[in-house]
DNA sequence: GAACCATAGCTTTTT
DNA sequence: GCTATGGTTC
């Protein structure tokens, strides 16, 4: 057995180490994840039963990658060993024990956040509260962080100092109620619905806090409350608790996460034993040294200092770009030099930044480029409007008590059914505390109310039937099977096919591809345990996150937050936006500690970088429609001038000497100056990349995370053009050469693809071939 | 009851 | 500048 093999002195302590309470506080890069697994493996070498042991991690990829690697180190054993997510963790454990609450039915529902919105609005409107002064979203954050403290309705009316905080206490209590007559539970019920049932249920209790005799708990430094909770309960008995974490890469405080919960530990188990590991694997001394520059800026923090004997590296390029248009062709060109020369591959290179909101004209400056990459979260796969009405098709289904799942589909397709009929439904419902789908299918009750008439009873009746045969057929057939027949019989495939539009067309490529998800359940269900049915299929989608269905390990750039970037690595790494009010945020600017967490989010950014980062930032930016101009950031200025060189202008060869000046409309950069028909308006690459990417993003079922289709052309010097000759490109198609400019390396195209202008390509970069003409 | 048009609000970060 | 929402019109 070689589970020591390949670890330094630390990591092998760490992985020894298995009785009592432990601390390990893993530095960047510090081979975490390594000692995890090996401590899993040893602990199963030690025989001790799979069963017993309970793994959390902070996204479910990494729980799967690491059962892979314990299956590696030790075999089959890690298919039985607890290894998941808090939340999934908790929706299991709910579905064995829930019924003891007397409250909720084994067949619940999970309600994502935007469902929760949807109930918090209803909330509002029965309250007559107005949107406005209540913004839902602010009344769903105050609430979530309630529950992550573990404060229900009452504690927190009781706790509510002001105006805001009484109101928010009413819509809470509210929709505490309404989610139980729904029969379902949002993210942060699954938490503080367990650790309710662990509280309360002594038996419950002590068969959960025996069946674990080893519990470990990875990113600590991001639980929250509840968490702390719930991992305290369950290890009270064994004490056999080990955490990890890292104190410096603590950056979900606005989520509820306490950062004292892992600069406690130590005062929570004053027998715990602890193992530093500073000896950073991942990335060049340059870029180490400017991580630990930026973190030695936070006052409130134990200072440490992580190390390596890796290569000193390149210095970070940090790159003042014009505008955001700017920015992301230098991102672009830089790509495509780091591949040309370098030999990089496009699956090395990750693009970081702080909002969602920035992915946008990046995208675009890939497209022009025909750069293929996956960008993690955004517009998502479950968020689509098909995907929502299938998810709440198999909802009702499985639990017809979700009235919210069943008013999202009771009139889709079209029934007949309008906005009166149900409000009458909804108001019989609602006075007769009888759901909603009781009400719809009892003739006796219909016929009870006033308004209603054969003509609406009618289509409620079919639908009833429909949904009861369903419910029938549930257990019979295999889960894609049923899922597709699910989406037959509701009439919702036939009513996309009766009109032959393009966006019909890509919703039915999405459910198919829905379909598709169903069936990689069924094939997974063996390798993870987990029967496939509807019950299991719909917590899975339910608690599945972005990152973890993006395929990274395709060829392509990788494009995400910050956030969602915590505990990967590329060889080079970009951070774009590093612009004072964006990063750091606005909103942060005048709140020392909330600072102190964007310091720490650029830290996790740097650290995610091997071998070369780029840092880029505008001199302004284009934000709602507006020209803003920022600062550059403060944490710029925070690495020292010997680990960073800093571009302003870009350096050229193209003789475009006014480069920084070029575009006075924002269009293009110097990389791009030349392609406009003179005095003609703009073509707008901004729109044909935009409608290309809408039309990409309706064609490509299979992407779930937003991805170009790598049909790549790769740019060739070998090819002699001229006036006229056809030319494919990657993304426009075939367009016809209007012009050939320059020589040798800096042949410049003129190419026109109709329907979309002329576009202007340097040729040693163009993903263009010939195409017959 | 459905299609179209105007407007407000938006951008922190996510299980 | 984009998008989701709500209002108005047919």
């Amino acid at each position: 057995m070689d589970i020591f093999s390949g670890l330094n002195p630390k990591q092998q302590e760490a992985v020894a180490c298995l009785e009592g309470p432990l601390l390990i506080m893993a530095g960047a890069g510090s081979g975490k994840t390594k000692v995890l697994t090996c401590r899993i493996a040893n602990l199963l070498a030690h025989d001790v039963p799979p069963y017993s042991i309970l793994a959390i991690t902070f996204t479910n990829k990494a729980a799967a990658e690491m059962r892979e690697r314990v299956d590696r180190l030790i075999g089959p054993a890690a298919k039985s060993v607890w290894l998941s997510t808090f939340h999934s963790f908790c929706a299991r454990f709910l579905r064995y024990e829930i019924e003891a609450s007397s409250i909720y039915k084994k067949n619940f529902v999970i309600y994502d956040a935007s469902d929760s919105k949807a109930v918090i609005k209803a909330c509002l409107k029965e309250l007559n509260l107005d949107e406005k002064q209540y913004a839902p979203s602010s009344v769903q954050a105050a609430i979530s962080s309630a529950k992550n403290m573990l404060m229900g309705p009452r504690a927190f009316a009781r706790s509510a100092d002001s105006f805001f905080q009484q109101k928010v206490a009413e819509v809470y209590s509210v929709y505490a109620k309404k989610l139980q007559m729904n029969n379902a539970l949002d993210f942060d019920d699954l938490l503080m619905v367990s650790v309710a049932l662990l509280e309360e249920h002594q038996d419950i209790r002590e068969k959960y806090q025996h069946r674990f005799h080893y519990i470990l708990v990875d990113e600590y430094q991001d639980t929250n409350g509840a968490q702390y909770e719930l991992t305290k309960i369950l290890a009270a008995q064994h004490h056999n608790l080990c955490v990890v974490g890292d104190a410096d890469q603590s950056i979900y405080g606005w989520r509820g996460a306490d950062i004292r919960n892992i600069m406690n530990f130590e005062s929570d188990y004053p027998e715990a034993q602890t193992v530093k590991l500073e000896q950073n694997y991942r990335s060049t001394q340059n870029i180490l040294a400017a991580a630990n520059a930026v973190i030695g800026h936070n006052e409130n923090r134990k200072p440490k200092k992580l190390w390596t004997e890796n290569p000193v590296g390149e210095k970070i390029t940090s790159y003042l770009a014009n505008d955001e248009r700017d920015e992301a062709n230098f991102i672009a060109t830089t790509i495509m030099k780091q591949r040309t020369i370098f030999n990089a591959a496009y699956g090395d290179m990750a693009i970081l930044y702080r909002t969602n909101a920035q992915s946008r004209v990046l995208e675009e400056g890939f497209m022009r480029e025909g750069i293929p990459y996956t960008m993690v979260g955004g517009l998502k796969f479950y968020d689509r409007k098909e995907i929502k009405d299938a998810i709440a098709y198999l909802r009702v289904i499985f639990n017809p008590m979700d009235s919210v799942s069943l008013m999202r589909i009771i009139n889709v397709p079209k029934r007949g059914l309008g906005d009166t009929t149900l409000a009458k439904l909804n108001a019989y419902a609602l006075e007769n505390e009888v759901s909603l789908f009781d009400v719809i299918s009892s003739p006796e009750i219909l016929s009870g109310i006033p308004g209603i008439t054969a003509r609406v009873r009618r289509p409620l009746e079919v639908f009833s039937t429909m949904i009861f045969d369903l419910v029938g057929s549930m257990e019979m057939l295999p889960l894609s099977a049923f899922v597709d027949r699910v989406l037959r019989m509701s009439g919702y495939i036939a009513e996309l096919e009766r009109e032959p539009k393009p966006e019909n067309e890509s919703r039915i490529e999405n459910l198919k591809e829905f379909v598709g998800v169903a069936k990689d359940f069924e094939k997974n269900s063996d390798k993870s345990g987990e029967i496939a049915n509807v019950e299991n299929f719909l917590s899975h989608i339910s608690l599945i996150s972005d990152i973890d269905t993006a395929d990274i390990d395709l060829d392509r750039v990788t494009l995400m937050t910050l956030h969602s970037a915590k505990g990967l690595e590329f060889p080079i790494v970009f951070m774009a936006g590093m612009e004072e009010g964006l990063f750091p945020h606005a909103r942060t600017l005048l709140e020392p500690e909330e600072m102190e967490e964007e310091r720490r989010t650029c830290y996790v950014g740097i650290t995610r970088a091997q071998r070369k980062l780029y840092m880029t930032y505008a001199r302004s930016r284009m934000i709602y429609g507006h020209t803003t101009t920022y600062l550059p950031s403060r944490f710029l200025a925070e690495i020292p001038d010997e680990y960073m060189e800093r571009l302003v202008v870009r350096a050229n060869s193209y003789g475009f000497a006014n480069s920084s000046v070029v575009d006075q409309r924002g269009y293009g950069s110097s990389f791009q100056p030349k392609t406009r028909p003179s005095g003609s308006q703009a073509p707008g690459a901004g729109q044909s990349a935009r409608q290309a990417l809408q039309a990409m993003q309706g064609r490509n079922a299979a992407g779930m995370p937003i991805t170009a289709s790598p049909d790549v052309i790769r740019p060739d010097m070998d090819i002699v053009w001229k006036a006229g000759d056809k030319a494919r490109h990657g993304k426009w198609g075939v367009g016809t050469i209007v012009s050939v400019h320059g020589s040798g390396e800096e042949v410049e195209l003129k190419i026109a693809f109709p329907g979309q202008g002329i576009k202007g390509l340097m040729q040693k970069y163009a993903p263009i071939t010939k195409a017959d003409g």
